[in-house]
DNA sequence: TTTTCAAGAATTTTT
DNA sequence: TTCTTGAAAA
């Protein structure tokens, strides 16, 4: 006990002491959040807290089971294990699993992610004829979230004129009824969606008050971390179940708030003293990650916000050096100097690939990053972004899983009932959902029941509908005995789908044949990580589940070894490291284009900058571009206002001296060995397509008129990824030139002669 | 019903 | 530039 108390800095050590009655931890970046939680999680057993007793509220996974593992180290695993502890939707898809019956759902529900959500209400949109210029499905399904999240069923909806209003506004009267529809026929399909996972929690506890006193009285000690980003029905959740004993203990950070488009509500954090009396309040305010210059600029910056708690955060650590901006041309020269500057810094510092984070706002800007990385032969990888479980081949065997264990399942029904084909078309379908409303029942029952009900199909689509359905059914059967992993063996063996992914061409099918792999490999490996747990669940449902709720940072991958991160600062929170590159420092790029209509929307962006510099332990880079390009055009920019506002005792900057109006927009103040690559001469607001290889002057020639026009029948050429091929055959003219080529390793492609940069041999 | 081709949109951030 | 969607053709 003393031993790690010794650890923990006076602060620290009352946060973990107060074992009883609400309370509150500020806890500033970098300033041993985790350690104080896990610490106090085991002071708690150690006081003779049941495990079983304890809530842990992490926001991603991966915090779940880190500090699951760090408090095992301290009270021992066999203690540890028992608590319950994950995100909100993981903890609370459990318990809803248990008392699904209450709500007239099935134990087995599937959870929708938001792509099938879109899709429903796409299909419901059109099936209402409704414009889907006017209800774009996004913003509807963005709408009905929004509703969800602070707790506004269709009901309450239809009693509010000022939401109604709003809607009415916005051109979309029938908002209602679209709701309605949607909550109708997720419930039909025995499906919820995410908001539905903390929504229906809310109905669960509201409704049935000994289910509430039984979890109240289960989870005796509460704790909430990351709690300025709850959003209001997260928020009930934690008021209903801590109500009675009222051990709440919630930790966060006002500053770090970034997920307010996804229903976080910072008053939630601001509002906690008024919400609890006697309530205990500990600040940390050390920071033991970054250097004094990076606090330091990281303080300047956030100074410009209005709304916040009162707290200084400071550090004992070296001065550090200065926040380096550097200016370049093109998104490309930005990569080109990130890549280089990482290799630099390895080779002073001895610096591992892990010790160095690439944050950028959008998913987009990755990829300029990637290909300065593959250049240099850094290796990367990539968090975010379209993540490996909503891969069309991979979610395709997914929908074949969920519609066994959940015959009801629209969406899956409707993404696989004809993948691989098998003749059953778009008016077919069609024809079902309308039978399926009138009756009442999912398509799977009209499937299952066609030759009884009478949809107006003819006899052979009659027969692969229930052929479909008979599928299926073999496969639950099949289910019922054997586990996950044989059960997705015998979905793609049954459904031929390597075949189908043969069929499709060589480059892209090998690697949608390794996905499925990855797939049933992952399976595999759950059971026997869950055979090793005290309440293991191998089920299908269980793993489904996970797999809904999973982040990409849940998934292991084994190749990815001393990688450099590349990540949206979204993903970042939580996490450090040694140097970080913040790319892309831009006005309507961070901040937002989206984001700068406000004051809380400016105030938001500016806490994800925030967050951002202060992922940082020994040296931030901040990067501009002053052109860049998109949907292949070229265009120019502003610096960010954040670079301003950061001060400049803090700040260096490289290439450019600030406000110096002598320095002109190329880079003679660039050091020649940064930059490999010769920039670019752009002229601001032209817009041309730049060909990506234009950089690369030296090593691909670009190819003029001449040289296409030399292409011909018999040529052998070099492509950039394809590599060494034939040319087969050739046709079209002009721009719509286009030629077959039989490659060495990527068999035959089709390519445009426009795009492909082929360079003739 | 399926395949192909052209037009148009797309980029905020995620459980 | 790349992806998705919708209409036309097979």
């Amino acid at each position: 006990m003393e031993n790690y108390l010794n650890l923990l800095n006076p602060p620290q050590q009352e946060a973990v002491l107060q074992k009883e009655g609400p309370m509150m931890i500020i806890a500033g970046a970098g300033s041993g959040k985790t350690r104080v939680l896990t610490y106090k999680i085991a002071y708690l057993i150690q006081q003779g807290v049941d495990p079983f007793q304890i809530l842990s509220l992490t926001f991603t996974n991966k915090a779940a089971r880190e500090m699951k593992n760090r408090i095992a180290g301290v009270v021992g695993e066999s203690e540890a294990k028992n608590i319950w502890m994950g995100t909100f939707h993981a903890v609370f898809a459990k318990i809803l699993r248990f008392e699904a019956d209450k709500l007239g759902f099935p134990s087995n529900f599937t959870i929708y992610d938001t792509d099938d959500s879109v899709k429903l209400i796409t299909s419901i949109i059109k099936e209402l004829q409704l414009d889907k210029e006017i209800y774009k499905p996004k913003q509807v399904f963005g709408r009905i979230s929004k509703y969800k999240n602070n707790l506004i069923t269709v009901k309450a909806y239809y009693n509010s004129p000022e939401l109604i209003e709003a809607d009415n506004a916005a051109m979309r009267p029938k908002m209602g009824e679209v709701y309605q529809q949607y909550v109708d026929r997720c419930f039909k399909a025995g499906a919820m969606d995410f908001d539905d996972l903390l929504l229906r929690t809310n109905e669960l506890l509201a409704r049935f008050p000994e289910v509430l006193a039984k979890y109240q009285n289960r989870f005796r000690y509460i704790l909430v971390d990351e709690y300025q980003d709850t959003n209001h029905s997260q928020y009930l959740i934690v008021r209903a179940l801590a109500d009675r004993f009222q051990n709440i203990c919630v930790v966060g950070d006002d500053s770090q708030s970034i997920y307010a488009f996804r229903g976080a509500n910072i008053q939630n954090i601001l509002n906690f003293q008024k919400d609890y009396a006697d309530i205990k309040i500990f600040k940390l305010e050390q920071n033991y990650r970054s250097t004094k210059n990076i606090v330091s600029a990281a303080n300047s910056v956030i100074e410009n916000n209005k709304t916040k708690l009162d707290k200084t955060i400071w550090t004992g650590n070296d001065e550090g050096e200065k926040i380096k901006i550097i200016q370049t041309h093109s998104e490309a020269e930005e990569g080109n100097f990130v890549a280089s500057s990482i290799f630099e810094n390895q080779m002073q510092h001895q610096l591992q690939n892990t010790d160095f984070a690439v944050l950028y706002r959008t998913n987009a800007q990755s990829r300029a990053i990637e290909e300065a990385l593959r250049k240099k032969n850094i290796k990367y990888r990539i968090y975010g972004g379209v993540s490996f479980y909503l891969r069309k081949e991979v979610k395709d065997i997914l929908a074949y899983l969920r519609l066994i264990i959940n015959h009801n399942d629209e969406e899956a029904f409707k993404r696989i009932i004809n993948y691989p084909a098998r003749g059953i078309g778009q008016t077919t379908i069609d024809r079902l959902i309308v039978k399926a409303n009138e009756l009442n029942v999912s398509l799977f029952y009209i499937a299952e029941n066609i030759e009884k009900i009478d949809v107006g199909i003819n006899s052979g689509t009659r027969q692969k509908l229930s052929d479909f359905a008979m599928l299926i059914k073999s496969l639950k059967i099949f289910s019922q005995t054997d586990d996950a992993f044989e059960v997705a063996n015998q979905v793609v063996n049954k459904t031929f789908l390597i075949n189908e992914l043969k069929k499709e061409d060589a480059f892209e099918s090998t690697g949608r044949i390794e996905n499925v792999e990855e797939l049933l490999n992952g399976i595999r490996f759950f059971i026997i990580e869950q055979q090793d747990l005290a309440d293991g669940d191998t089920s299908l449902t269980n793993f489904l589940q996970n797999v809904a709720l999973a982040t990409d940072f849940d998934k292991e991958d084994p190749e990815a070894k001393n990688t450099v991160s590349l990540m949206t600062v979204h993903m970042a929170k939580g996490l450090e490291f040694k140097v970080v590159y913040i790319v892309g420092l831009e006005e309507n790029l961070f901040p937002s284009a989206m984001s700068i209509n406000t004051r809380s929307e400016i105030e938001e962006e500016r806490r994800l900058f925030y967050v951002a510099l202060t992922r940082a332990e020994i040296k931030v880079y901040v990067t501009y571009s002053l052109y860049r390009s998109r949907w292949g055009q070229f265009n120019d920019t502003e610096p960010s206002r954040f670079i301003e506002e950061i001060d400049d005792k803090y700040t260096e900057f490289i290439g450019k001296q600030k406000n110096n109006n002598n320095s002109s927009r190329t880079s003679s103040f660039l050091k020649p060995d940064i930059f490999e690559t010769k920039n670019p001469v752009i002229q601001p607001k032209i817009s041309i397509n730049i060909p990506k290889n234009l950089k690369k002057v030296s090593e691909i020639k670009p190819k003029t008129q001449g040289e296409i026009a030399n292409i011909q029948m018999g040529s052998f050429v070099i492509h950039e990824t394809f590599g060494k091929g034939e040319v087969l055959s050739l046709d079209g003219t002009g721009p719509n030139r286009k030629a077959e080529i039989k490659f060495e390793n990527a068999g035959i492609k089709k390519l445009l002669l426009q795009f492909a940069k082929l360079q003739l041999i």
